[in-house]
DNA sequence: TTTTGTGAAGTTTTTCACAGCG
DNA sequence: CGCTGTGAAAAACTTCACAAAA
């Protein structure tokens, strides 16, 4: 069964509530409950839950484990994917220690850049190796999965030789520009600039 | 007239390929042309630009620099908005570095943070200062907008010391969590865990 | 002829409203 | 009774298809 991009999204958002939750000692939340924590109607919070089987009890509500168990495995990866990040800046390094890349659905096994300062260097454990080999390594490694945080300018360069080892099914591009791979290949885009225009933009709307 | 959340998204990418254009002395561009650059249909690039007035040329396409122009006026803000930002952790000075925080169209006036080192200290040309004083310090110079680089645990409170002061009408939020705000405040989240998530669930599904 | 601008059609996503079950 | 699960309705968004203009 197709599940829609929205409701995936909100699934995590849910799976962090219900692990909160659990960590309280909740035994039981209602979708009216979890709607208003999260700022989302109750009659939407049933209809995502329901994609994926009768969870919820009539008359109770959710039980909290049941349910963040249930949530856990819907969002679990089959397996650990190989995953480099490419472009050690100061925002590769913010993420380096950001809680997002400490999950373990993935194992980060390169970085990539083009300073030679940081390249042969081991930064939180992981190896830097030259932007140069990307393609090569990329390939030996069998790698999966790619984070780009790098400027626009470099951005196709590297999707490009990311691509070409033939590994790599999916990117999350930090770039703020747009980048062109096979189709085969799936692209998330992370855009600060664009979220920042956008409340700047409905702001203005709201004041006028 | 209402412009939805979508077309203002791609605006701003209309936008960033303008500015390239212009600067490659490009003079004309068509839907189609623009909607290959950024993986859109051409109907779509048409149908955003057409609820701002009939712009283009028929037979021949968009006036690249009259197009950027008029793009970048329906983006433009009718004053500086006066921001600050929450969080001088690693996230927080990427962000300080970031291209996004280098527009006309805000001001950065504070830092706010709960670290002695941090506090007192001028970053970026930026005053930082205690976060347990940020409501005051926010009302005091009029900030209206509040970028959040903290994490999960500390955002709520944050938030609530920010919209505090009456002056915040838009926050950009950072942290893995939901915050709750009255109504009239208007917020954005950057949420990386949810799309580094997103794309491997839908590899997975395309896996199987 | 070429390419825009746009109603109409189609698709996706959200919300409603209530049957169904504990 | 209370709250879920879910078809049906509504709303939001995208794509089509073609008239109109350069």
């Amino acid at each position: 069964m197709r599940v829609a991009e929205p409701t995936v999204e909100r699934l995590v958002l849910y799976y962090r509530l219900l692990m909160q939750l659990h960590n309280e000692e909740r035994r039981v939340v209602s979708s009216q409950e979890i709607g208003e924590m999260l700022g989302l109607k109750a009659s939407q919070v049933r209809k995502d839950l329901s994609y994926f089987g009768e969870i919820g009890k009539r008359g109770v509500g959710y039980h909290v484990e049941r349910l963040y168990r249930h949530v856990s495995d819907i969002l679990s990866p089959d397996r650990v994917w190989k995953i480099a990040l490419v472009g050690v800046g100061r925002l590769g390094e913010a993420l380096l220690g950001h809680k997002a890349l400490r999950s373990e659905k993935f194992r980060l096994e390169a970085l990539f850049d083009n300073d030679p300062a940081k390249i042969g260097q081991v930064i939180c454990s992981v190896p830097c190796y030259d932007s140069e080999e990307m393609t090569e390594i990329i390939r030996e490694k069998g790698i999966e999965v790619v984070i780009l945080t790098i400027p626009a300018a470099a951005a196709q360069v590297s999707a490009d030789r990311a691509v070409a080892a033939g590994t790599v099914k999916g990117i999350l591009t930090f770039a703020t520009t747009a980048i062109s791979v096979p189709e085969e290949v799936l692209v998330y885009r992370v855009d600060i600039s664009v979220e920042l225009e956008k409340l700047l933009f409905f702001l203005k709307g709201r004041m006028a």
